[in-house]
DNA sequence: CCAGCAGCCTGAAAGC
DNA sequence: TGCTTTCAGGCTGCTG
């Protein structure tokens, strides 16, 4: 489930390799979630860029071409043309040579077709209203601790829920929402949050969105990054995936339960209501 | 405008 | 052993 850290971390290896390289031909699995990918052709790259876990590709016709990964997507670069074989490509480019890599494809795989390719105009997001609604970036200078309060204070759902809105705080799913709330030792079910609070929960978040960068993302299964290679953060996990085993705070037993029909696992004693 | 929820997807794991 | 069911969950779009 690729998260903030794990979107950044393919942005990454993704910027240098598609920096003013045009789409000479482009295909797509039938789909209407990737079709758009053709829409591409002609265009070039001009760098890689991130918001929240969508990635932004924009090109040189004030164009954008949005990719988000969903559940089981990755990106990859091979020399040789797509393989009409493969089963589970959805997407693919080829890209001309740049002044660092020869002509290659660029392929978008995605078993559970979860993920989704748009091409808007640069900077329009209003036909993608989760990325149109997203809120600031963990580290945008403008998100003090009263906006990310305020944000908070705009919906009585639960504080879980409304992180994975994206609304207050762009990026966080269920993998860190669940790392930050233990780390803060606030309860996923709470509704209201002080100012001190909700200082607190922001804090946590960048730290422990900041590790997974860091770490390269989570690999619990499916995330790989561009090259292929897992991530490392999924050592580090102390609260997500470890439901009945002790807190490592203050070893009680983790409560894992369904909230807005994911898994959410907190500790029932350090993280009261 | 917001809350709530079905639906999208398929492989792995658990259950029978 | 082999078939069936459950589970994983981000986002969209519909309903109230």
């Amino acid at each position: 489930m690729p998260e903030l850290p794990e979107v950044e971390t393919v942005r990454r290896e993704l910027d240098p390799r598609v920096r003013g390289r045009k789409v000479l031909e482009a295909g797509s699995h039938p789909s209407a979630k990737f079709v758009p990918a053709v829409d591409t052709i002609g265009a070039s790259l001009t760098h890689a860029d991130r918001r929240g876990k969508f990635l932004l590709l924009p090109l040189d016709d004030a164009r954008e071409l949005v990719i988000h990964l969903g559940m089981t997507g990755k990106l990859s670069f091979s020399d040789t043309p797509a393989d009409p074989e493969d089963p589970y490509l959805r997407a693919w480019w080829r890209l001309a040579e740049n002044h660092t890599a020869p002509e290659q494809t660029l392929r978008f795989h995605d078993v559970r077709r979860f993920g989704r390719i748009r091409v808007v105009p640069a900077g329009d997001y209003s036909s993608i209203p989760t990325l149109a609604n997203a809120g600031p970036e963990p580290w945008d200078p403008v998100l003090t601790p009263q906006l990310f309060h305020s944000l908070i204070k705009k919906s009585k759902r639960a504080i879980k829920t409304q992180l994975l809105s994206q609304r207050p705080i762009a990026g966080v799913g269920n993998i860190y929402a669940d790392e930050a709330l233990w780390a803060a030792q606030i309860n996923p079910k709470v509704t209201r949050l002080g100012l001190d609070r909700a200082g607190m929960l922001l804090e946590e978040l960048r730290d422990v969105l900041e590790k997974g960068v860091e770490n390269g993302g989570t690999t619990l299964r499916d995330y790989r990054n561009v090259d292929g290679g897992t991530g490392e953060n999924q050592h580090s996990l102390v609260a997500y995936g470890r439901g009945g085993q002790p807190c490592l705070r203050c070893d009680s037993t983790l409560t894992s339960a369904v909230l807005d029909a994911r898994t959410t696992v907190w500790c029932p004693n350090c993280q009261r209501r």
